[in-house]
DNA sequence: AGCACGATGCTCT
DNA sequence: GAGCATCGTGCTT
């Protein structure tokens, strides 16, 4: 068999956050870490979209932390928080449109053996895990995810039916007000395809 | 299997 | 100074 590996594109990112979620799971987040290539198919994705929606951190309008959700798609934003969590998000929509989708899990594929050795045997089914899994920090926020530079980028997978489909309420917004708290925006790999 | 809580420090008001 | 797009532990059903 002859595999092409395919990086998403920009164009891939330049769409409406909630099919760019939908469209990320089933791709394939792969990390270059001390040489050695990491991989996971993505299994969890929410959407993060604009000022208006009070569970975004653009709510709040432009800051140092979220500038780079303004920026170009198809970019890395990756913030803090929890005081110790590194969460992993991919920008959408068009530039100076503030909207992010925020990977949630994996399935770890290449390097799994290393990935499980980086958790210590536990599991990378959340945000602060699968950063952890892959070694992703504060200094790839604003790195592009569409080319091999920064050693983080995402590959079309395999395509997941909506019948594998579950979506439901984002996670973790206890203070953020209806309806945005529960705005059905995550989407999850419900089954194996 | 589910809930409660503490850890821990950056970011913004 | 408050709040946080979380995680792991420990305790209860």
């Amino acid at each position: 068999m002859n595999s092409v590996v395919e990086i998403l594109p920009q164009e891939f990112y330049n769409r409406p956050p909630l099919t760019v979620a939908r469209d990320l799971l089933g791709a394939r987040l792969v990390r270059i870490l001390d040489n050695q290539r990491l991989s996971g198919i993505i299994t969890e994705a929410e959407a993060y979209i604009g000022k208006e929606d009070l569970g975004c951190h653009a709510h709040s309008g432009k800051t140092k932390r979220n500038a780079v959700m303004y920026g170009l798609p198809g970019h890395a934003y990756v913030y803090f928080t929890y005081g110790m969590h590194w969460c992993l998000n991919a920008v959408a929509e068009v530039e100076g449109f503030p909207a992010a989708v925020l990977i949630r899990a994996i399935r770890p594929e290449e390097g799994a053996a290393i990935i499980h050795t980086r958790r210590n045997g536990r599991d990378t089914n959340g945000p602060a895990k699968l950063t952890q899994a892959l070694g992703i920090d504060g200094t790839l926020n604003g790195v592009s995810l569409c080319d091999p530079v920064a050693g983080l980028w995402i590959e079309a997978g395999a395509s997941i039916p909506d019948e594998a489909v579950t979506i439901g309420p984002r996670m973790g917004l206890y203070t953020v007000p209806e309806p945005w708290k529960s705005k059905p925006w995550r989407f999850i790999v419900s089954r194996d395809t």
